[in-house]
DNA sequence: TTCAATATACCGGAAAACCAGTAGAAAAAA
DNA sequence: TTTTTTCTACTGGTTTTCCGGTATATTGAA
């Protein structure tokens, strides 16, 4: 089955963590690490010209963000396949990141046996997701995570303006706007966030990210 | 001058950072990894019998609070010297794990390089941060970081309340106080605070880390 | 082009928040 | 024990928010 071995490329802003995955998958012969990089200019630069079978993608690169990067990533090459890691589990970005096309998820608590099968399933075009990636997702269809309400531009534009304290005829003049309307803007925010007043809206604002 | 190598413990709940750590280690003769572990009881029990120069201590470990690990290490063996590693750097985290004893402080994006320089630093006694570190630290001291304002018991209590988005009497019907004495202390929250309205007061308390 | 979503704007009224100042009782610190 | 801080409470008044509606112009996608 593995005659040509999976070719891999690592891209994580650790050298420690390179270091550490080509060895965890040094000793397979059914994977070999191809080449890495420390952000996601210079991986997008390779991908141009060179083709890999899977990505191994931190989410936190220091120059673009992991959501952003898996995008950027199927634009070039619509055939690798992507496996995110990251230290720490938001269900909100796992779940953009599958929504932009990952394959699978890891926490980099991952053990050598589960990092090599799941590179492999992934580039079988399965999925596979790590226990934890799992039951992180799980939690987070029953969880609030699922309702993020959608905010027009405007309306988050008037949020952040709110939760920097300036009333709603303040806000109307610097938008050049009739206070009436940012009036209706502030009420469809609490409606759409469920709360029934400013403080209480800024509070689940930051704790929905929007902020 | 390097007779005998320093001896170094690793720990971290991450498999793929201790074989990168070993393998950033190894080339290096100077250095010598005597173990690993991936969680704090077993680094505690191996202290209990065992000694190495060096620990380099992850600060999130499953079981043990980073902080709270420091002190355990010391107190075992109050000569070994600690490396405190961690992904992201919290001042707070940091200003912390340093009040309790940790010689250096090292990102997890350091370079093979750093590592071994820090090991001998903070083996020979010395302190040693990472420049981003060292960053962090400076802009903690002029930071709004020194400016938490000291909140009383019952403000930080209303603090919660307001944030849950209850009302001046519903909040004085749950503490059984009047709704003025409720007021009083929001009056006092924001002016401390530096604000003007509940939503601003949410928006740095969340800032401030006091809710 | 048609339709849905978004941004705009209004009325009237109730509720809550905000402001300025004062002040006594209780608890904690000196 | 004295002093300071914290918690309590008030008067009286202004401003702002919040609520339940309604409604039109504009924009963007199908």
């Amino acid at each position: 089955m593995q005659h040509n071995p999976i070719s891999v490329l690592i891209v994580d802003d650790h050298p420690m963590v390179i270091e550490g995955l080509k060895t965890l998958l040094s000793d397979d012969d059914r994977v070999v690490v191809q080449t890495h990089f420390t952000n996601g200019k210079d991986t997008l630069e390779f991908l141009e010209h060179e083709k890999v079978d899977v990505v191994l993608l931190d989410v936190n690169l220091p120059d673009i963000n992991g959501v952003e990067m898996v995008k950027f990533i199927l634009e070039k090459r619509a055939t690798v396949q992507i496996l995110g890691l990251s230290t720490y589990s938001e269900p909100s970005i796992i779940n953009q990141m599958i929504k932009n096309g990952v394959k699978g998820y890891l926490l980099k608590n991952a053990t050598s046996d589960e990092l090599v099968k799941a590179i492999t399933k992934v580039y079988q075009g399965d999925f596979y997701f790590g226990s934890e990636v799992q039951k992180i997702l799980a939690d987070s269809v029953t969880q609030e995570t699922i309702d993020i309400p959608k905010l027009t531009r405007r309306e988050t534009h008037i949020l952040r303006l709110i939760a920097e304290g300036k009333t709603t005829n303040t806000i109307a003049e610097e938008l050049f706007i009739s206070p009436l309307t940012v009036e209706t803007h502030r009420r469809n925010l609490m409606q759409k966030m469920e709360v029934s007043n400013a403080a209480s809206l800024i509070k689940v604002a930051v704790e929905k990210k929007l902020i």
